[in-house]
RNA sequence: GCCCGGGUGGCGAAAUCGGCAGACGCAACGGACUUAAAAUCCGUUAUCCGGCAACGGGUGUGCGGGUUCAAUUCCCGCCCCGGGCACCA
């Protein structure tokens, strides 16, 4: 056949066409014999455009699961649209959009791009999360988590602006003032949410990363047990002279003994009980933390003027509020033991409170308070105790956590850190949280049967007011489902992480109006085999996905304890260096390489760049390079295909190097997951084919054609079913078998061996492969410069590597 | 501060189990083709020293030590860059 020129566009919107005529190529089959492969990548938000960074993570995913074809799998491969949060509300403001308008046309046109880019999709799994079809299950999920206890209400501190007069999300605080306000600090108001008790579950949570080790990348294991944190302490209470017990959490009730004061959070309930003055310093605290950034705060504080009784050594010790101390972490109240904590020493030295060491390094001296810089933390022997006296640490932790168990004061304790997991919005576009407020029966549910609550669609978004649902009347205003009378719907919505908690369920039934899926179905394709996203994720949608796992095990719908057997996280796509932004301008946009370059290329180069793992960067000289290796693929195929051949006196030699490349890309999948090395593999069968390519009988340029078909059907999949059909074969080429390697025919028959002499290279022998050391050690003292060099000296050792290299030993 | 990554040519990177450092690509340079250019094809390209040259010798994977016949790879101690967490009692 004559060279054709390669023209991506005139390829790629060719079987673009076919294939939007072929509705099943992508379809996981329904009863298969074949074993599962369940492949995903994380749902996009629909911004409006797809970039760079979002083809390279189903570039990662695309080329698994067409390899995963080819090895014979029932491949599922789906995809959706994390489509309810606040940007569609934005630009309902801005742009008098509705949401629900602007979020599909969004979806529309990413669409469009996702199968211009030819990802391997089933879009008849297709799940958007603001469609009642999808969140009338978060609001049925919602309602058994409340009969289970799971869903509570509780009053929390939202982040309020005076001057839009709104509740802001935290990515609306910025600076600790109001993104549209910059001189205006945010306050704290407390409102009734509601929450999922994702406590319920922090051991199971912390116990089943286990069950990841292993499959998941350690780092998010790390960060996920970090997130949790489960620390093993005691609650003791301490006594306040007219107002009765408090409680505090430590882990160290080993130094309770060196307690010299009582710290409160300012958000502490017995602070509510103080004069008014008192009050106001603490919720200046607590407006000021919720302004103040990461990064180092001065401790400040104030003394109540109460007094609490140590309840081991009977003493009589200040009680503060202190800006340090959280009340969201253990009871919100602390000893302060300032010898032995850097915190509260630091507090304590500022405000002159008494410093007083109870524990000694076990070969050491105690502390001497006046030349102390910080505080000792170590465990040690307990001195100035009373009866624990001379104990080490950990035995008079046990001991005193049960003597005050025992006296009906405290106990051994475990706290957490991971908070319940606050799920109300005050905001227009995400699920309605299907509860009723009645005068007369509190909060009712809304019954099964009046699902979905639906968001209603005409509403004006002013971006005033406690949320946006509260000025539409027709939604709020309702009959009470119990006693029938007037009764007010609930205006709060549900975090957009609940969408994505469970929305690769539905996948797998995603048109099931009965149920949120059959659970046949989920036995069937559970757990993921492979997740594929970024590693922004690690932590809250990773920890959320796995919570609402084990809730709907425990409510009977699933029987798997995790969602996900194997995670990757892909780094990030710099371009040109710089990370993209919207700020910047410098977002790649995928469809403008899509026709520039071509999808393939820029498939391609996605995974050519750098590992998966790794950050990379996108150059355009970079896409171009990809692009001409794509053109040699194509003219060097057509010229061949079909033509007589030459003498083959290189077969041999190509289907030698044809059988490694295969060697090393099916070794990439099934272990490394390295496809910048299985692309630069390619390369070098092309390369070596260009050379050899009048050398070639025509059986060994066809088969090195059929198989080099084979190898970028995972990754370019429109120039691999292009070049299939140039040689007259018919059927997608991702679904036929993937080639065998022949470790027999990737043998090489003649190596170089490098021959040092004490450590450095001193010649090169060419011996036959596999030559052992007794004979790679006869010929390396038969050459000529090896001779020279060990000549007059003693050979101390020898040390041979067959196929690898020589050393000799000399003095 | 703590916990992860990472540091290799002009650049992105490779070296999979301790065995030839720099595969593959980009950029640059040279040659072929062309009236010319683009495209394409073929080469050269870590660095220093000596040589007209073939070639020979030295150095080199952030820095300093160590183990080893042999270290980008293992161990100890640092430096720098990126990310995550950040008063969690």
């Amino acid at each position: 056949m004559p060279e054709k020129t390669y023209d991506h566009n005139e390829i790629e919107l060719k079987w673009h066409e076919r294939w939007a005529a072929e509705p099943a190529l992508y379809q996981a089959e329904e009863n298969s014999s074949k074993p599962k492969y369940y492949v995903l990548e994380m749902l996009p938000y629909p911004s409006g455009a797809l970039h760079i960074g979002h083809i390279r993570n189903y570039s990662i995913g695309d080329a698994l699961a067409r390899y995963m074809w080819m090895r014979g799998y029932n491949v599922l491969h789906p995809m959706g649209w994390d489509a309810f949060g606040l940007p569609a509300e934005n630009a309902a403001i801005q742009n008098k959009r509705p949401p629900r308008e602007w979020t599909l046309s969004n979806i529309e046109k990413m669409k469009r791009t996702h199968r211009r880019f030819a990802f391997s999709y089933d879009w008849d799994r297709e799940v958007t999360t603001c469609e009642p079809d999808y969140y009338r299950w978060n609001q049925w999920f919602f309602l058994r988590m409340l009969e289970k206890g799971l869903a509570y209400r509780k009053q929390a501190l939202v982040n309020w602006c005076n001057l839009c007069a709104t509740v802001l999300a935290n990515e609306q605080v910025v600076d600790g003032c109001c993104w549209r306000h910059e001189s205006t600090p945010v306050e704290q108001r407390a409102l009734d949410q509601w929450f999922l008790r994702t406590t319920a579950y922090a051991d199971e949570l912390l116990q089943d990363i286990g069950l990841l080790e292993g499959t998941w990348p350690d780092r998010v294991l790390t960060m996920q047990r970090n997130w949790i944190g489960k620390s093993e302490g005691a609650e003791v209470d301490f006594q306040i002279e007219g107002y009765g017990p408090v409680r505090v959490f430590t882990t160290r009730i080993d130094t309770i003994y060196g307690a010299t004061c009582m710290i409160l959070a300012p958000g502490h309930d017995l602070v509510s009980t103080l004069g008014d003055e008192a009050k106001a310093a603490a919720k200046r605290m607590i407006d000021a933390a919720a302004q103040q950034g990461p990064g180092d705060v001065e401790k400040e504080g104030f003394d109540t003027g109460l007094k609490a009784v140590n309840p081991f050594s009977g003493e009589r010790v200040p009680v503060w509020v202190g800006n340090f101390v959280l009340m969201g972490y253990g009871t919100g109240a602390i000893m302060a033991v300032p010898a032995h904590d850097q915190r509260d020493f630091e507090f304590c030295r500022k405000y002159g409170i008494r410093i007083l060491p109870v524990i000694r390094p076990a070969d050491g001296e105690i502390p001497n308070v006046d030349a102390m810089q910080e505080a000792s933390g170590e465990y040690g022997i307990v001195e100035n105790s009373g009866p624990y006296s001379g104990m080490t640490s950990e035995k008079a932790r046990a001991e005193m956590a049960a003597f005050a168990e025992q006296q009906g004061f405290g106990k051994t304790a475990v706290t957490f850190r991971i908070k319940d997991w606050g799920v109300s919005r005050q905001r227009y576009w995400g699920t309605p949280i299907p509860v009723i407020h009645c005068e007369k029966c509190g909060v009712v549910p809304v019954p099964d049967d009046q699902l979905p609550v639906v968001l209603p669609r005409q509403i004006q978004i002013t971006g005033k007011g406690r949320s946006p649902l509260d000025e539409v009347p027709e939604f709020v205003n309702v009959d009470c489902p119990r006693c029938g009378g007037p009764a007010r719907r609930e205006t709060d919505t549900m975090d957009t992480f609940v969408d994505s908690s469970w929305y690769f369920y539905r996948y797998c039934d995603a048109k099931n109006s009965n149920a949120p899926f059959d659970k046949a179905k989920i036995d069937y394709w559970f757990p993921i085999d492979q997740y594929i996203g970024g590693v922004e994720h690690a932590i809250l949608h990773l920890i959320y996905s796995r919570f609402w796992t084990k809730m709907m095990r425990d409510i009977g719908l699933i029987t798997n304890a995790e969602p996900v057997r194997k995670l990757f996280t892909q780094g990030m796509v710099l371009a040109n260096g710089m990370k993209m932004s919207k700020s910047k301008g410098n977002v790649v946009d995928a469809i403008g390489v899509a026709e520039s370059h071509g999808a393939d290329t820029a498939r391609l180069f996605a995974l050519f760049a750098a590992p998966p793992e790794r950050d990379m960067d996108w150059t355009e000289t970079g896409v171009e390079g990809i692009h001409r290796f794509l053109g040699r693929v194509y003219r060097f195929a057509t010229r061949n295909i079909g033509m007589p051949g030459g003498d083959g006196s290189a077969d041999t030699k190509i289907l030698r190097k044809l059988h490694q490349v295969l060697r090393r890309i099916t070794q990439d999948f099934d272990q490394r997951w390295h496809f910048n090395t299985s692309i630069a593999a390619m390369m070098e069968l092309v390369n070596e084919a260009y050379l050899e390519e009048q050398n070639l009988s025509a059986a060994a340029m066809q088969q090195t054609i059929e198989i080099l078909t084979f190898l970028l059907a995972p990754f370019a999949p429109y120039l691999a079913q292009e070049l299939w059909e140039e040689q007259g074969k018919t059927g997608a080429v991702f679904k036929q078998p993937w080639p065998a390697f022949n470790e027999e025919m990737a043998r090489e028959t003649e190596v170089e061996i490098p021959v040092q002499v004490n450590g450095k290279i001193r010649s090169r022998l060419t011996v036959a492969a596999g030559l052992d050391k007794a004979g790679l050690e006869q010929a390396a003292l038969a050459d000529e410069k090896v001779q020279a060099l060990i000549a007059g000296k003693t050979v101390v050792k020898v040390i041979a590597v067959p196929d690898k290299l020589l050393n000799i030993v000399v003095k």
